[in-house]
DNA sequence: CACCAGATCCTCT
DNA sequence: GAGGATCTGGTGG
């Protein structure tokens, strides 16, 4: 399949962070190494908002950490949390921080055995680090981006409150496709 | 330089 | 449900 043919314009990441966490349920995620491509369909995601969130890594202001979060959207932003590396795709982006976590992927191609039912498990699934950081995943040459796929893939959407966090931890922010056996487990 | 908190995960119980 | 492993960036002295 050619997936850069698919790839999903800058527009439609410049919205709220909310609909967009939404909408990327169910899109693929393509991690491109050399000839390589590793697939997976997005069945997990949780929002994180552009002001008033304390649980959101702008929420203390910019920082050389976050200063991903601040370009176009369309951008992604990779972070480190102990041993693991985490992956975000940026919303709207300048005066508008907002970003989507990318929780838990469905193996599609090139992924084998390992099970991504949390992010930092997705991270290594996919081979993403800190270099990727910043990375436009709305350029198809890009060594990471997000393709719509040939067709609409059908599902449901659950919300829930969003994992892992002490600030806002109950806030309906976290959105998986029902049923998908992709996602994180509960604790 | 020291301290600390953090968008995790795994192993018990 | 609780606790530990183990690392990076931010903050303050």
């Amino acid at each position: 399949m050619n997936w850069k043919s698919t790839i999903i314009p800058r527009k439609f990441y410049d919205r709220d962070p909310v609909i967009v966490a939404q909408q990327l349920l169910g899109k693929f995620l393509v991690r491109k190494i050399g000839d390589k491509y590793l697939v997976g369909l997005i069945t997990e995601t949780e929002a994180y908002l552009p002001s008033g969130d304390a649980a959101a890594h702008n929420f203390k202001g910019k920082t050389k950490r976050n200063e991903s979060l601040y370009k176009e959207a369309g951008h992604a932003y990779v972070h480190s949390m102990r041993q693991y590396f985490l992956f975000d795709v940026v919303t709207e982006g300048a005066d508008k921080p907002g970003s989507v976590l990318i929780r838990a992927i469905e193996p599609i191609e090139g992924i084998d055995g390992i099970k991504t039912d949390g992010p930092g498990k997705v991270c290594i699934a996919l081979s993403i680090n800190r270099t990727l950081d910043g990375t436009d995943i709305t350029n198809p040459e890009s060594e990471i981006f997000i393709a719509q796929g040939e067709k609409d893939i059908l599902h449901e959407i659950t919300t829930s409150s969003r994992i892992g966090i002490s600030n806002a931890k109950d806030m309906p922010l976290r959105f998986h496709i029902t049923e998908n056996i992709h996602v994180s487990k509960k604790r």
